[in-house]
DNA sequence: ATAATAGTGTCTTTCAGACAGTATGAT
DNA sequence: ATCATACTGTCTGAAAGACACTATTAT
């Protein structure tokens, strides 16, 4: 989002916000309240990452931020509101950012691409409803590697984390794609490489 | 260590203290200031695990601690002077500790078993010369399954992460063992299990 | 020599990748 | 029919585990 006052006023900076020690619960909670009322965004998958700190990240003296970073779908991505000024950048190349938002999208870049191949995140940049073919282009995209589909296919049965979604048809290609969701409402891990 | 004041006065708790701006560049500077007043502990180890907040956790209200994880060998566990009110528990089963501090030994377990097998961290908790039977016990016992030697050998030697210290061996053992170091004066991670 | 642990070589099993082949829809 | 993509089955190669075997020291 473009600042709005000093420091770094008109940069582009990370959404972000004061703990308001008065109504929130945890830093969670922070950082979900300000997911609502900057982007309108609830209930979404929101984890966190690290803290960052330094007397000099910060011309205003000593800081530390807490820091998450929440995974939305393409779907929620055009519903948020278009009038506020937020805008959208890559991970791996945002810019010039304020502070040191920049290192901090590193950090994330980091955890989503080694975490990627080890859990059900790439399902959460997606619909409730998805194809197997776009689940691995995700897996792909976000682990930065290229999957094999016949084995994509098998360990997906082996880790047991879709059910298929009655009846469901993707319309998109020649011939239509079953259409699957996640079996667990949570990010789940698994124990070995998808 | 047994807390001298309230909240919690006379109970165990992990060792902290409060980050001082004016010295602490960051947040780990404050985590190694408090091991070397606290236990003299300096060049060790030291990651950063999470940030535990809430308006609860501490009575006096609403708090965030900016934890890290240490690690030592059993080399510099003897030369932690005894003096200090420190005391030694296993992590799985800590006790009642004050705080949330019990929550957060848990999630520090958590992170040292699954991070085992991808890294060089076991290897932190020997001292800097070991034989590859203490290194895979180690690897054993942090990461809660047990590894077949012969294969372990085998991964050592194809991750190229040791070297071996000339001429060395320990005599602990009816043949002696070849004693090796880590090649990289750093934590190493792997893209795989060792 | 025997015991005990270090270290090696090889066979077997398991798992991932390759890829051919079939299935199902649109044109 | 043919094209395009979905999905399946099977072969192959690589990596992990099992384990027998040799090596080196102490007693």
């Amino acid at each position: 989002m473009t600042r709005g006052s000093a420091p770094f006023a008109g940069q582009q900076a990370l959404p972000g916000g004061y703990v308001h020690t008065d109504e929130d619960q945890d830093t969670e909670a922070t950082a979900r309240r300000v997911l609502l009322e900057k982007l309108g965004l609830r209930d979404i998958l929101c984890e966190q990452v690290a803290t960052f700190s330094s007397a000099d990240r910060d011309p205003r003296g000593w800081s530390a931020s807490v820091t998450y970073f929440a995974v939305i779908s393409l779907q929620d991505f055009e519903s948020v509101d278009q009038a506020t000024n937020l805008k959208w950048v890559p991970l791996t190349n945002p810019g010039k950012l304020a502070f040191d938002h920049a290192e901090i999208c590193q950090h994330v870049h980091r955890r989503i691409q080694s975490k990627a191949i080890y859990s059900t995140l790439p399902a959460w940049f997606l619909p409730k409803h998805f194809t197997l073919a776009e689940l691995r282009q995700t897996y792909e995209r976000l682990s930065g590697q290229s999957l094999n589909d016949s084995a994509f296919r098998r360990k997906v049965r082996e880790l047991d984390m879709l059910a298929e979604v009655e009846g469901a048809k993707s319309k998109d290609t020649a011939r239509p794609a079953q259409l699957y969701r996640l079996k667990e409402a949570k990010l789940t891990d698994f124990d070995r490489k998808i």
